[in-house]
DNA sequence: AGTATAATGCAAGTGAGTTGCATTAATAAT
DNA sequence: ATTATTAATGCAACTCACTTGCATTATACT
């Protein structure tokens, strides 16, 4: 785990969202993760957990993911780099990676003066059990 | 220009919207395309361009494109099959390709049991004169 | 011209996220 | 252990993108 930077303070939330980070292996939108801390009794307003959410970030514990329909999900930086299938019947959402996946980048028909920082590929569809 | 089906009606600003789509190289937000259409004087409510983006969806005239940030872009279905580079600090839009892009989703390493109906790839980054 | 109903405008609502401000509480200093 | 500092919080109100209900308007078919 990432160390935070000094004058933070280790508050009961924010120990149980990274706590939360840590044990799920799927993204998280704030919503999702305000009712799970409300199941273990951390009774955190909707607000402090965008806050806490923008204080992860900003220290690069967390990253954002942004699928199509309007609600940002979150996920641990720890993990190895990879993205996602989402059913959009049920929501479902699971890790996928992609085989030689450098050669995307290098194939990028792209005007010559943008330099890209970061990508975005997520694949929507149906999964097993929607099927 | 794909056939609108029948018990549909030719108005003002359907035909301006329809006009936008075939005239601009670029994804449109409801928002921007409202303000437009002020422009040449077609004073829609911002409702009825969501409802005549929503009708333009259901009949493929035109497709989504979600990009980060919560709005949603739109573009004309009658172009070939691309992507964007969006610039994060002026938040220009342009089109890239994607050589062999087959053997992208031919790669992905995905749930058996998934099957994938399309997806959503942008870069991010920083154009040429934001660079 | 008359009529059916597609399309529209307006007001109100929703969902995700943000902001201002006063209060609370974690940690550092004594 | 007590106090002081200020990070973190709660609440209310707000923004932004979009949606919905309902009464009204206007297109296009007879």
């Amino acid at each position: 785990m990432k160390e935070l930077p000094h004058n933070t303070r280790n508050t009961p939330t924010r120990k149980a969202i990274l706590d939360l980070f840590e044990t799920t292996n799927h993204p998280l939108s704030a919503v999702q993760m305000h009712k799970l801390l409300m199941r273990i009794n951390i009774h955190a307003n909707i607000t402090t957990v965008y806050r806490e959410l923008d204080f992860l970030l900003n220290n690069n514990i967390i990253y954002k993911i942004d699928l199509t329909g309007g609600t940002t999900f979150y996920e641990s930086s720890e993990r190895d780099h990879h993205h996602h299938v989402i059913c959009t019947s049920c929501g479902g959402i699971q890790d996928v990676t992609i085989k030689d996946e450098e050669n995307l980048l290098f194939n990028v028909q792209k005007p010559r003066d943008f330099t890209i920082q970061r990508h975005s590929l997520e694949f929507y569809g149906n999964c097993g059990s929607c099927n």
